[in-house]
DNA sequence: TGATTATTTGAACAATTGTTCAAATATAAT
DNA sequence: ATTATATTTGAACAATTGTTCAAATAATCA
């Protein structure tokens, strides 16, 4: 998203290099971070979120979830393409329509887990 | 983010009322979606997961933050804001130097399950 | 076959994001 | 007071996001 023009980047002085040095260490590998805030990013939008609650209590076509989220077909498609591309959602069709439901044992658990920090 | 112009936004049909019905009836708030995505979206970046992480283990000065993740330390401090706005972290002043600490029972506990759900 | 319905796709576009750079504060040391 | 160090702030900018619109598929029906 940035620039990154790779500059003055960490010629930062430690002030503490014990505290430093252990917490790099203990640090999740960059891929990991990167793929944690790739999946809490997929829950970073409402529709999103919406859609993974309804699909959590029903499988639905992709006109039922537009319906419940009040939004467009349109726009609840390119959103299930995200949530399929991340293996999220599962599809199946029948006849002219396609039913989504969930595909992810933990998502569930994020979702909650998530419910609860925003009701304190 | 968008536009939304509001238009056949929900002439929509439903094939099966009975579903749309008791999902829309049991999805939370807009309020809390809306809160949801936003704590979610904290943690969609990398930079802001990992300071998370970070302050979990220790409380820490910008300069060692900076130096742990190897950003600039106005990128960090970009950063620390939209984690004190959000109220999740605290920090106190000690001569020169500013040391931040968590503040949320909450969110390390999101941090972790994401963290599980990322390693299957 | 042609018409109808459900969904997907791609381009366009406005809004938002996260970084950099430079300048502004704040605090301590000389 | 001046200098040095630590952090914050705001403007600028490129990249990304999520929606709309129009057109393309897919599947069924007359």
């Amino acid at each position: 998203m940035p620039k990154n023009r790779e500059q003055d980047v960490c010629e930062v002085k430690s002030v503490d290099k014990a505290k430093v040095m252990a917490v790099k260490k203990s640090m999740p590998s960059d891929r990991d971070m990167h793929n944690l805030s790739e999946i809490f990013s997929v829950l970073a939008d409402p529709a999103r979120t919406k859609i993974i609650y309804a699909l959590s209590k029903e499988e639905l076509c992709v006109c039922d979830i537009a319906n419940i989220l009040g939004n467009s077909i349109s726009a609840v498609s390119h959103q299930l393409r995200i949530l399929r591309n991340m293996r999220l959602v599962k599809f199946r069709k029948e006849a002219k329509r396609v039913y989504y439901s969930l595909d992810d044992r933990h998502i569930n658990r994020l979702f909650n887990e998530g419910l609860k920090h925003v009701r304190e």
